[in-house]
DNA sequence: TAGATTGTTAATCGATTAACAATC
DNA sequence: TAGATTGTTAATCGATTAACAATC
């Protein structure tokens, strides 16, 4: 594996590779030509082979890709198969909903729990999965040197929980909160969901065609 | 405003402007230069006024922005304030958490309420909006005329509702279902949100953490 | 072997950055 | 008026696309 440099836009790209290929793998596809690739995807062949290439060498001339190889490979490059460990802080609607739709096992993670403060969840269940007292979170992430947290808490006690989440030495922290977190220089990963942005997204899409449509009557 | 050819990774800032305004504007800020913006959100002051620039000109020599004008305006490109109508389709964990994290007043939407196919949640409210049966689905967003679908079902259930959405004329699905929705050749809009993309790309900056760790060692 | 398709080098295109005259 | 800062034009940088020799 070469990855010296590779941009964003390129890794950015990865997951949406991934789950192309299970889809074909799971139609019981076995190969893919990056042209046919490109058509499915809307991607210039070029591109999808540049991308590639930023990896290492992933085909075969005159035959393609092999698809099961190249989204081991894949995933492999994304990190999955190497068992980090997650925990989910916050047990809601939001932070439940996301347990019972990843199957965290099947993408490679390792999924711990749950934390919560409200006593009557604690002690109980989701998808499996214990919740444990938001009191024991500290200690917890330190004896089992967790990976990533899931923070789906209300936004009030986000940078409460972060700090804590730091001083125990979590490594990054999938952000829900619609809060900007501060983790000083702990080297801390962030990744942010924002939903609205998306969602302004499409309603600028909508104001678009409708003041086009004024315009042309 | 002019608006040619605006590129997409200009439309994609926009939302953060957005959010970053709103931020300023609660602490009390009255005006900003491109400069200081700029240091604030990891930007150029010439990117931020070439963004700005695309839809006409919001600033002032020697003063900058005002900031609850430039929200405005913002807001305004983003087809905030036009009552897009929205409603929920599936009033699951995911929806709910939706629907209360957002407060869609606010946001400028017209949320119109859920639909569900259970019985037991069918009739009751989220956040004091209703609930109705999904069966009545097809005939409301026709009389109501809906703009927007956040669709938040079962994927075994999500293209089966597209095609009703479809049928009764919506215009845009907000797509939480993780399957390519098939909308034909009816222009309806639609935004997808892939989670588990964000996961992986922050795993992947952990594995290369690792990888880098390991190399060094 | 002939055909298909890769990985990579070179060419093009677009997006970001720098510079600066205009002006508040 | 002097200083600050815009909007915009030109320069640079990076990403995408095209082309093609290598080879399965």
């Amino acid at each position: 594996m070469k990855r010296t440099n590779v941009s964003n836009n390129v890794i950015r790209r990865l997951p949406r590779y991934l789950r192309k290929l299970d889809d074909l793998a799971s139609k019981g596809e076995e190969r893919i030509s990056s042209d046919k690739l490109g058509r499915q995807m809307g991607l210039t062949p070029s591109q999808i082979r540049q991308d590639f290439s930023c990896f290492g060498e992933f085909g075969q001339q005159g035959y393609g890709y092999n698809i099961d190889f190249l989204r081991r490979e894949i995933g492999q490059i994304l990190g999955t198969y190497r068992g980090y460990s997650a925990i989910l802080v916050g047990a809601g609607n939001l932070g439940t909903a996301l347990v019972q739709n990843f199957d965290f096992i099947i993408e490679g993670y390792a999924f711990l729990g749950a934390f919560d403060i409200k006593p009557e969840v604690i002690g109980t269940q989701i998808d499996g999965f214990p919740i444990y007292d938001v009191k024991e979170l500290r200690s917890f992430v330190r004896e089992h040197k967790v990976d990533i947290a899931i923070l789906t808490v209300p936004r009030h006690v986000a940078q409460e929980l972060t700090d804590t989440l730091a001083e125990a030495g979590i490594r990054a922290i999938w952000n829900f909160t619609n809060t900007e977190l501060d983790v000083g220089d702990s080297g801390i990963l962030v990744e942010n969901i924002h939903f609205s942005d998306s969602l302004l997204v499409l309603t600028y899409h909508l104001a678009q065609l409708d003041d086009r449509e004024k315009h042309d009557a």
